[in-house]
DNA sequence: AGAATGGTGGACCGGGCGGTCAATAACTTT
DNA sequence: AAAGTTATTGACCGCCCGGTCCACCATTCT
């Protein structure tokens, strides 16, 4: 039931999301919403919340596996986010998309979560890298937050660029493009 | 005029932007807004595009000089990037905000303009970093249209981490290390 | 001066908004 | 089975939304 609430503020957005959306799409009366989450704002902050929290979970277990495929797993799933955010087809990230609509004058409820969880992606990622590091694919100097925060900004970046219609090859070739400037190691440069 | 619609777009959003905050804005009578633009949703266009084609030309000029110090003056763009996108007096990109709002099923007309833009603000990367080419900043073996598109990955990750409030040193930084990851020509490596 | 013209303002409209509440249904407890 | 308790409903509220429309006034033309 909160999935189909997510589903409706995902899909509309939340201004354009009514409260008649919301009942129409849980079967639920106007009531009961009000009786279990109190407001529109709190239930989305609910919502946005457990979407939150999924997300960085679930780049957790991309990223999840021994040293060796370290730095090939932070591909994969870096080129599959490329994937995922082209395409008419897409709908993005309700991270995004509710951080961007609702960031306004000192309203830090949605903007604290957004920025947690970006902080909880970037930590998987610089985990990941790091990894990578004690295997010897990354150069012994580099700095692995330093490279998991760039990539960080590459990865928001996709998700941006997919919403404006830019084509599944581009947002590709730009993860192509960033990984093959991180440092490697000197004995497997290229 | 334009200017305070624009602003009013931008400070609030599409959806959360009423006709009567319009009204106030411009000082102008509801019946003139309609008679001069039809519609909300073409004001918005109007302004929108208005937007993207000055941000084109912003980076444009702000790229614009001799080989030399072409690279520097991508950088310090970036730079100058970050730290717009940062702190809690930003109030971020239209372009950004507009797209992410006015994205959804089959309605192309603003993603058709951002994409434009978009496109734009990559060219013009690009030309900077063939100029840094010619200038031996950039590895001969470089291409500066996969760099180009991955800055502009970095660029608008900028703005959506931004907005959700990351600081402006962390911003900087992911600005400092994408540059360090360009494939500087040999003679020139640190 | 007087008439024609067209841009302007704001009262007005139906509808949909977020939110409330009393009636009612469903379930628990004894 | 009956009483008590909680959850659910949808009619209802006042308000504000995007959009219409016409009286009005400033300008221009004769």
């Amino acid at each position: 039931m909160l999935r189909a609430v997510r589903d409706q503020f995902w899909n509309k957005g939340y201004a354009a999301t009514s409260m008649d959306d919301l009942m129409k799409v849980t079967g639920l009366g106007k009531g009961s919403l009000y009786g279990a989450f109190g407001d529109k704002h709190q239930l989305f902050l609910r919502i946005f919340d457990m979407y939150c929290v999924n997300s960085v979970e679930s780049v957790r277990q991309a990223l999840e596996g021994p040293d060796a495929g370290a730095l090939e797993r932070l591909r994969r799933y870096l080129l599959g986010a490329a994937t995922a955010s082209a395409g008419p087809s897409r709908r993005g990230c309700l991270l995004a998309r509710g951080t961007a609509e609702l960031s306004g004058q000192g309203a830090t409820d949605v903007t604290d979560r957004a920025l947690a969880a970006l902080q909880g992606v970037e930590e998987h990622f610089a985990r990941c890298l790091e990894q990578a590091w004690h295997h010897g694919d990354v150069a012994a100097g580099a700095d692995p937050r330093k490279l998991a925060a760039m990539l960080l900004a590459v990865f928001r970046g996709l998700e941006a660029l997919g919403r404006a219609g830019m084509d599944e090859a581009a947002l590709r070739g730009m993860v192509e493009t960033a990984l093959e400037g991180l440092p490697v190691s000197p004995r497997r440069r290229r």
